[in-house]
DNA sequence: ATGCCACACGTTATAGCATAACGCAATTGA
DNA sequence: TCAATTGCGTTATGCTATAACGTGTGGCAT
């Protein structure tokens, strides 16, 4: 799943977000890309959401907003849940990847019968500096 | 926060979704609701701000829709986290409220100095009797 | 090389989700 | 009663996402 090489498109796409100080928009990333060519909404949907399969993008549900993949290592689709913390001030993201949450929830599924098949963890707030400030 | 009583259109919206079997967009209850009235999304898109505020009715970040609380007790502002479990088959949701997934978000937010102000869980995948199907 | 296949790409159009801004009406409480 | 607050209705607009179509390109087996 994880490639040898990226297309362009996704280069450009994955750099935008790379280069970014906090999640942006498909729409965001189209405006900054219109001068390498960038026309359309779909060249950047097609491309983040290779970029998501390779897991080296991240999306964000509660922003509708896209970011780049900070975990140093293991690229590749998603072995774990992560958990993201999110500060309203400065848009910085971080990940969060915690065994026990994931057990947790897996239990939590398990009693219900339930399969789960994509989490979402995402927590609002404010980052140390931002509060500090 | 919790009000004596629902205004005519919050009462419509909510018995929209506690009617309904699955989650609904805010504009799929806006075309339930045009024989009452409800001509613009603004109608039911205030109508689900206050009701959420409530407690009463939660929207899920991950199908940008809104389902009925079905939490028995405890309305009112969200006291703790709720993760969702949501079939994507019949799109039934079940809601969980656990201690011990809060407490571990908490320390982990507390770990990074993160402040938290609102926290998103939720399951896509497939609810027993789906599976079982 | 030829033909085929898979995949990315570009474009247009459309669907779906959400809010800004205005003014009026009803309710409440001093 | 008056003022303040809140809800309401309407119009307009903006943001987010995908459908559907056709073109181009690179790999690869024949």
């Amino acid at each position: 799943m994880e490639p040898r090489k990226l297309t362009r498109n996704q280069a450009l796409v994955l750099e935008t977000l790379t280069h970014a100080e906090a999640p942006l928009s498909a729409y965001t990333i189209l405006d900054k890309l219109r001068d390498h060519g960038f026309r359309a909404p779909l060249q950047v949907y097609r491309a983040l959401e290779k970029l998501t399969e390779f897991g080296i993008v991240h999306r964000l549900e509660s922003l509708n907003a896209f970011v780049a993949c900070t975990h140093p290592h293991d690229h590749g689709p998603e072995k774990g849940v992560i958990a993201f913390a999110i500060c309203e001030d400065c848009g910085q993201v971080s990940e969060i990847s915690d065994p026990e949450i994931e057990d947790r929830l897996a239990h939590l599924a398990l009693k219900r019968h339930f399969t789960t098949e994509k989490t979402t963890i995402e927590m609002r707030g404010h980052c140390g500096n931002c509060t500090a400030a």
